[in-house]
DNA sequence: TATTTTCTCAGGGTTTACCCTGAGAGCCTT
DNA sequence: AAGGCTCTCAGGGTAAACCCTGAGAAAATA
């Protein structure tokens, strides 16, 4: 039996995924070995497995695919990773580039564009799909493997789990000594991690918080 | 040959039709007979063509799938439709389903709910992914559809013109009194409209009332 | 015209959010 | 062993949110 081209699938969306995994299950050559719904079990994931190729969408709870991509750089970590995204903004694009991506493919692309991608990755090469490559990608693709561009990141970092457990009681509208009583913590202890919410995510108030959760699917 | 149930699916995601077409193709029943990634194509498809079932998303450009379904309501064109959905606001799937809609799917649910959706609905059944119905939802199935559900949709008094200027002012992270000082007016004043749309959205603080707001598309 | 709704403002109050600095304990990685 | 990060907690403070009651003027509606 030949070896197979070992991918993993992080997407908040399971029926996309599940979709996918039909797609590449047409296909011989390669077998989907695992999959995630957050950014986070994406690194968990990566702590105890591997994939030849990781498929990674960029608007995840919790962490998104900017942050994924950090955590990977920060720890040395080399992961061919295909990028799926909604919007081809160039700045993004960029970004996950300088950050290590290999292949960009907007979910408005056609489906048939992933098996190609998947194996040109695998082989080392980019891929990129038409509309990216069309759009004003060309422009940036050879200024973008800087440092210069991973410091400006529009990116948030990455949230801790005291953190999430936090916020999501924030977005109950529980008050802050309410929290405390939940978690078994005092009011200074919520009162931190409020703060540290307020510089990560970099909102004024409590307000920007329930936004960024609703948008990113933490409610 | 037997005849094969005829699914049509619009979203605007090429690559999560893509993923659905491999999905549905490992079942014999069902067949896909076409699919559009605007709703504007959605209507002009149904035009000269038929499917059994349609699979809509809610969000697509130019036309959204609430525009879909109304169009067909208003040519008394009775089809029978899937929902599928990012979200699950309670008032999004009230309305889908007082325009007709008979199955109603997440996107973050599984790939799984999608055959069995797709039958069910053909045969005349309605199909609900858990997600949704495990949320308010069965509350409102029950007493939605009849036209004076519409009217009295998910139970939230209006709010007035200067409530939602108010509103707007807060999800942009605006204090009382920076909001006094944009329009013109005193602090008092805008307590008071704070303390009015608390009450009528009955929400508890500031959080749920950016919830409200980003879930109803007031930010 | 009469009534309701909206928009405006007030006094006077409690509670909560938010900001500053500092710090110890435990864990993981280098 | 040393540095980094997370999680925990503290003192002491100001500003803001939130709650109560009451009410006048204008505009929309009956």
């Amino acid at each position: 039996m030949i070896e197979k081209i070992k991918v993993h699938i992080a997407d908040d969306h399971k029926i996309l995924i599940d979709g996918l995994s039909a797609l590449i299950n047409t296909e011989d050559a390669i077998e989907l070995v695992g999959y995630s719904l957050t950014g986070k079990k994406v690194i968990e994931w990566f702590k105890n497995n591997k994939a030849d190729v990781l498929i990674l969408d960029i608007n995840m709870p919790e962490l998104d695919g900017i942050g994924v991509l950090k955590t990977f750089k920060n720890r040395n970590v080399t992961q061919k990773t295909i990028i799926l995204s909604g919007l081809s903004d160039p700045k993004i694009v960029q970004e996950m580039i300088s950050l290590g991506a290999k292949g960009f493919i907007e979910k408005g692309a056609a489906g048939e564009d992933i098996i190609p991608a998947i194996k040109a990755v695998y082989r080392g090469e980019e891929y990129y799909s038409k509309d990216i490559k069309s759009s004003l990608f060309d422009l940036y693709v050879n200024e973008s493997k800087t440092e210069e561009a991973i410091k400006s990141s529009a990116a948030i970092e990455p949230l801790t789990d005291r953190e999430i457990d936090v916020l999501k009681l924030i977005t109950r509208q529980l008050s802050t000594s309410e929290i405390a009583n939940k978690l078994d913590l005092t009011i200074k202890t919520i009162e931190t991690h409020r703060r540290n919410l307020y510089k990560k995510i970099k909102v004024k108030n409590v307000v920007g918080l329930a936004i960024y959760a609703v948008k990113n699917n933490i409610v």
